[in-house]
DNA sequence: CAGGAAGGCCGTCAAAAACC
DNA sequence: GGTTTTTGACGGCCTTCCTG
């Protein structure tokens, strides 16, 4: 197996395996569990897992193996015999409904990231805009501005902004407009409600002031309207890469979002093994002492 | 110290699941 | 049934450790 197919490899079955552990020991089966999670985690380095209850795993190890001397593996394949299970979330919230101690996942995101002090509030956002600089402006509910520099981690870097005179916009005319420099070395963007946003362009602390649109356009701006005033090729090339980066934004952070709950899952499972290993242990211990009080010796 | 192995993290794509 | 969310898979980059 190749580096990477043995990276992979791991990867694909690490939650597999950890579930199939924990449905074990919730069968209420009574083993040298140390020895055996051992053991598993050796075939699992070593990508020989033969446990008859991982037909699927068993059956990845033998295509990987064969595909290693192919040269070619088959990934839809592979996503038909890796059917998904439900969302991390989902599983440990049942697990944790099924056992009181384990922690659930909540929806809303723990309060070890919680809310940076520069922001009293974090509404959900309803418009999210990228500017030319990469910065992005998310427009809330309430009218509230959050503009977040692509360099800061998560929220961190955000900073919010509370428009007085946040009208409705004209139904049907959601509009984002983004400058690259006006003339007087600010950035300008257009938000809905007819405000501008407008960023002063030096300082290592951009400040921000909404303003009150003039009649003109000014120089350098570029429009992106609703699909439905989109005329030029031009133009819906741009919204369509507007749409894909908003896109791919939003699962960048689904993706880091996803990842922080399987970290927390797996940790809850660990931790879990480990509660179990020592009740199996008790039990185990139990069990001796009772023998030897129900079978005394005869001499 | 160079180079390889191993593992972690990230962004992206695509498909399944969940939601409305 | 369409849209959004979630997550497996993949590839790339980086760091750490080990070995010759």
């Amino acid at each position: 197996m190749s580096k990477c197919g043995r990276k992979k490899y791991i990867k694909t079955n690490l939650r597999q395996m950890t579930m199939e552990t924990i449905e074990s020991q919730q069968d209420g089966s009574v083993t040298d569990s140390v020895a055996e999670r051992e053991s598993a985690d050796m075939q699992t380095q070593t990508g020989q897992n033969s446990i008859p209850t991982l037909a699927q795993v068993a059956t990845i190890a033998e295509t990987d193996e064969s595909a290693d001397s192919e040269g070619v593996i088959d990934s839809h394949k592979r996503r038909e015999i890796l059917s998904r299970r439900p969302s991390y979330r989902k599983i440990l919230n049942e697990l944790s409904s099924d056992v009181p101690g384990v922690p659930k996942i909540e929806e809303e995101k723990s309060e070890e990231e919680g809310t940076p002090p520069n922001i009293a509030t974090m509404a959900v956002p309803t418009s999210i805009y990228q500017t030319s600089t990469g910065q992005y402006i998310a427009i809330a509910q309430g009218g509230t501005i959050q503009i977040s520099n692509p360099g800061s981690d998560g929220v961190q870097g955000l900073q919010a902004l509370t428009m007085t005179n946040s009208g409705a916009p004209p139904p049907g005319a959601t509009i984002v407009q983004y400058a690259a420099q006006s003339a007087d070395g600010t950035q300008q963007f257009f938000v809905p409600g007819s405000q501008v946003v407008v960023q002063a362009a030096t300082g290592d602390m951009p400040t921000y002031q909404i303003r009150a649109p003039t009649t003109a356009l000014p120089q350098g701006v570029v429009m992106a309207a609703s699909p439905g005033s989109l005329h030029s090729p031009q133009q819906l090339a741009e919204e369509a890469t507007r749409k894909r980066e908003l896109r791919l934004m939003k699962n960048r952070e689904a993706a880091k979002e996803c990842r922080r709950r399987k970290k927390e899952y797996v940790k809850c499972l660990e931790s879990r093994v480990a509660v179990l290993e020592v009740q199996n242990k008790k039990l185990i211990e139990e069990l001796e002492t009772l023998k030897d009080i129900c079978s005394p010796k005869t001499d």
